[in-house]
RNA sequence: CGGGGCGUAGCUCAGCUUGGUAGAGCGCCGCGUUUGGGACGCGGAGGCCGCAGGUUCAAAUCCUGUCGCCCCGACCA
């Protein structure tokens, strides 16, 4: 049955309300698809669920091609898997954690590896069970330190997350396989949801290479940094862009003296770079300080160095040194441990052997450098690293660990330049390895009877992010309001009588009724409003189509049909009763 | 967690500096006139001024605390 607007709920609204700063929020708000009711936890209206529907659907049929099976897993989690797999920790404050009345903390699962690694092992025995791929579509629930932009990072959100099972990674059956048909599979699943996206590289984690992708809406909201090579062969989110060749000179000879400054409370670049402007009267760039970053692994620290305006990149720096993990300093420790945090310099590591020094091909240059004295309240100026670190007998190795930038030359080495935009993650998909079934001991029999633990991709899509990105795409909306892919709309075509009595009421049940049976999702206006309100709402809510009642065409056995997205010119067409069906339902296909 | 800002009607906001009967526009209800791109007139409803203390004869307004929300930043399978 077609939905009469007067007996659904559709708070339109002309004004969107002072929070929302994005288009996709402010919409999805104006146009009564979603009500707020607190930070990042949304309430889904007839209209935002219907549209969230559509677009579970495509992702359901997807997977199942795809050859996964749907399961639902619980969202209240027993704490003592996220122990055991170190995820609690890893996961921090981001874990919501519950107590239940007998004092036992379970987490509202932010995801389900845990979950579905426990299952495999109580299901799963022998490699004849293998392959499988299960899938869920669920809500989620992450404490984000900062939920924003509408339902693109909210607190709570709908996602589908699937997992493959594997012995081996190569071959019939194994992980790169699955890997390849869900890859394959999310391409359609954006595809039919009418959103343009972009496949990117992403940080690949234990097993390394081209282990994880991630599927971007371009979008100037988007969160993620992505780098695209001019050339168009190479795309990577900024945790995982390699940087190409660059030249490096250590040799270089020194601008002057080494001198130390006093800069009392100065321990950022920026404080720096202020203070010798305020205090010094002296121009001080970015660009000509040494950033030290003193990292931890075991019991040795790992010491990066980048230019002042670089970004030190964790994830290279840790392949650099060939550890397995790697992570900031906690600030103390390193103090305790002979480090002035905030005032390193890369000659800290003269005449220590606990220390690796790592250095990035733009800051392993001559010139003018100010870096940090390794003295609290004290910087060095005209530091050279012959003078300083490589005569003084500490060995530094020059390597790729920053953050790529817009400009940087591609990593194919082929005269390629990076260019940055941003993008809304949609999907991600993640060669897991055995991380999981190997910290909850989960193993299967393989065809010589060892004991083997089984490994693991996972796959996930953001389902609420896709309706906002179909908002925020290029074309997903105009001034006068949403404009929806047909796949993803809560309704294919509203019926607007100009009033919904007499010949006008009966034609738009009748018309309702012929595309209902033709499978097309139809809303009809009923409302007793002005001719005015009823179009601008159906602009506003975004329906691809919208057949128009009014005496006129009537009169002429005709309606009036109107493309949201202008394609059948500003004022639409006439078409005549008997044939406008069958022209919706082709131009629906 | 650090920095900044905001909580007054369903929404957008004024009023606060300088304490003295709580306001506008939109929305809502009633009546009438209207009826092809967010109509008009008249009449109305609706607020513990986020909450709790304090100062004062008197607090939306000043002070303290607290909660909530937003923005920027650090962080992030």
């Amino acid at each position: 049955m077609a939905t009469k607007w007067s007996t659904t709920l559709i708070p339109t609204a002309r004004q969107a309300p002072a929070d929302a700063v994005v288009p996709s929020h402010q919409l999805m708000l104006r146009a009564g698809l979603i009500h707020k009711l607190g930070s990042g936890v949304y309430t889904y209206l007839p209209l935002g669920l219907r549209a969230l529907q559509k677009a579970m659907q495509i992702v359901r049929e997807e997977m199942d091609n795809a050859g996964g099976v749907e399961i639902l897993m619980p969202t209240l989690q027993p704490i003592e898997l996220w122990e055991q797999t170190g995820r609690r920790e890893a996961y921090g404050d981001n874990l919501f954690v519950v107590k239940d009345r007998h004092g036992r903390i379970q987490a509202l699962g932010p995801t389900h590896e845990e979950i579905i690694t426990e299952l495999c092992g109580a299901y799963i025995e022998s490699y004849r069970d293998l392959p499988k791929t299960l899938y869920q579509i669920q809500t989620k629930f992450r404490d984000e330190f900062r939920p924003r932009f509408g339902v693109l990072r909210s607190r709570e959100f709908q996602m589908k997350d699937a997992y493959s099972f594997h012995l081996n990674l190569d071959g019939p059956g194994g992980l790169s396989e699955a890997y390849d048909t869900i890859y394959a599979a999310y391409c359609r699943i954006f595809e039919r949801c009418g959103v343009p996206y972009e496949i990117v590289e992403a940080e690949a984690g234990p097993i390394g290479g081209n282990a994880s992708h991630e599927f971007m809406v371009p979008s100037p909201t988007g969160e993620d940094f992505i780098l695209k090579s001019d050339k168009g062969n190479y795309a990577a989110n900024v945790e995982k862009c390699e940087i190409g060749p660059r030249p490096q000179n250590l040799e270089a000879d020194p601008t002057g003296d080494l001198e130390a400054v006093n800069t009392p409370d100065c321990p950022g670049i920026e404080d720096v770079c202020t203070f010798f402007k305020k205090q010094l009267k002296t121009k001080l760039k970015t660009q000509n300080m040494l950033k030290t970053l003193v990292c931890k692994a075991g019991d040795t620290w790992v010491i990066g160095v980048v230019r002042g305006d670089h970004d030190l990149n964790e994830a290279k720096l840790r392949q650099a040194a060939g550890l397995g993990s790697l992570e900031m300093a906690d600030e103390k420790e390193a103090r305790d441990a002979g480090f002035a945090i905030g005032f390193v310099g890369p000659h800290v590591a003269v005449g220590r052997d606990d220390v690796q020094l790592f250095v990035d091909p733009d800051a392993a240059q001559g010139g003018f450098w100010v870096t940090g004295a390794n003295q609290v309240d004290h910087h060095v100026k005209h530091f050279n690293w012959t003078r300083e670190v490589i005569a003084a007998g500490a060995k530094v190795t020059v390597a790729d660990i920053r953050n790529a930038l817009d400009g940087d030359p591609s990593p194919k080495e082929d005269g390629g330049i990076l260019q940055m935009t941003k993008g809304i993650e949609v999907g991600h998909v993640f060669k897991l390895g055995d991380k999981y079934t190997k910290a909850l001991k989960i193993e299967v029999a393989d065809e010589s009877n060892e004991r083997v633990n089984p490994i693991m991709g996972c796959y996930g899509i953001g389902v609420n992010r896709i309706l906002a990105s179909a908002i925020e795409r290029e074309g997903g909306s105009d001034d006068n309001g949403i404009i929806w892919p047909t796949s993803l709309a809560p309704y294919q075509v509203v019926i607007t009588p100009i009033k919904y009595e007499g010949q006008a009421a009966q034609v738009a049940d009748q018309l309702a009724a012929e595309l209902e049976a033709k499978g097309v999702d139809v809303l009809i206006d009923d409302r007793d409003e002005r001719p005015g309100v009823k179009f601008k709402d159906a602009d506003l809510i975004g329906i691809p189509y919208r057949i128009t009642l009014g005496d006129k065409a009537l009169a002429e056995q005709s309606v009036e049909l109107k493309a949201r997205d202008g394609s059948n010119g500003p004022k639409g067409e006439l078409v005549k009763i008997d044939a406008v069906v069958a022209q919706l339902v082709d131009a629906l296909k």
